[in-house]
DNA sequence: GATAGTGTACTATAGGTGTATTACGGCCAA
DNA sequence: TTGGCCGTAATACACCTATAGTACACTATC
């Protein structure tokens, strides 16, 4: 897996692992891939997989049997509003951030409308 | 100014700058505020303001005469250019967030149309 | 020439991040 | 019980970022 710079790794781990979970790829109640095995995967040290980890176990979204692995939560709940919360934060990343340019509103979506013509070419 | 963790304080100084010069807020050919203006203004150090001016240097953005202060520059076309590319990786950046979310093209329309209309509350 | 304001350079320090390595304790199946 | 996976913890090292402080060089102005 490629990094970016400027974003610590453990925070793109758990970016691609929250994707992963929400695109139905680790699906609720299976076990993901040991600590070991994903750093081994991603090019990376353990103790960066297990720090964003820890996180993602804090934050509910996985849990831990010791011994055993992580695995996904079953509770469809947290996930469906996790997956809400993040496609809002984008947005409201992506909408801030496109005003901080000057573009009104309605220039947004024009541009939006032309890139995705322009993408699909 | 408040910054995010997690990204390093002279790219925010940039993004920043960026964004003032864009908007024309900050005029070609016109000084910007010094070196240690800035650090008090942004509550930074003048160092970490200086690493910005000096990317921002490099990059055409801003020129600079010793002694004298830090300047915008006056080459409209680079100033265009550079609004486009910011514009257009701000598109890339969202898309490609989204679409690692499992929204398709047409949906992502359909949420930021919502959105925007849910924000004008 | 003196002064004030500008950019620039250097050192030292501190904290966060990532790696490498070692070690310990829990779980399970052979 | 043993061996092989698991998660977990601790240590030491290197790098980047940011700060603080000091000093120097250049420019304009008085």
């Amino acid at each position: 897996m490629e990094f970016k710079d400027n974003i610590p790794i453990y925070l793109q781990i758990k970016q691609y692992l929250y994707r992963q979970i929400i695109t139905g790829k680790l699906k609720p109640g299976k076990k993901i891939p040991s600590v070991r095995e994903l750093a081994v995967q991603l090019t990376v040290n353990v103790n960066t997989v297990q720090r964003a980890l820890q996180q993602m176990n804090f934050e509910g979204i996985l849990y831990t049997k010791r011994g055993e692995g992580n695995f996904v939560t079953e509770d469809t709940t947290l996930l469906e509003k996790t997956k809400r919360e993040l496609i809002n934060a984008e947005l409201d990343k992506f909408v801030q951030s496109m005003n901080s340019f000057g573009v009104s509103d309605e220039q947004i979506l024009k541009s939006l409308t032309e890139y995705l013509k322009e993408e699909r070419k």
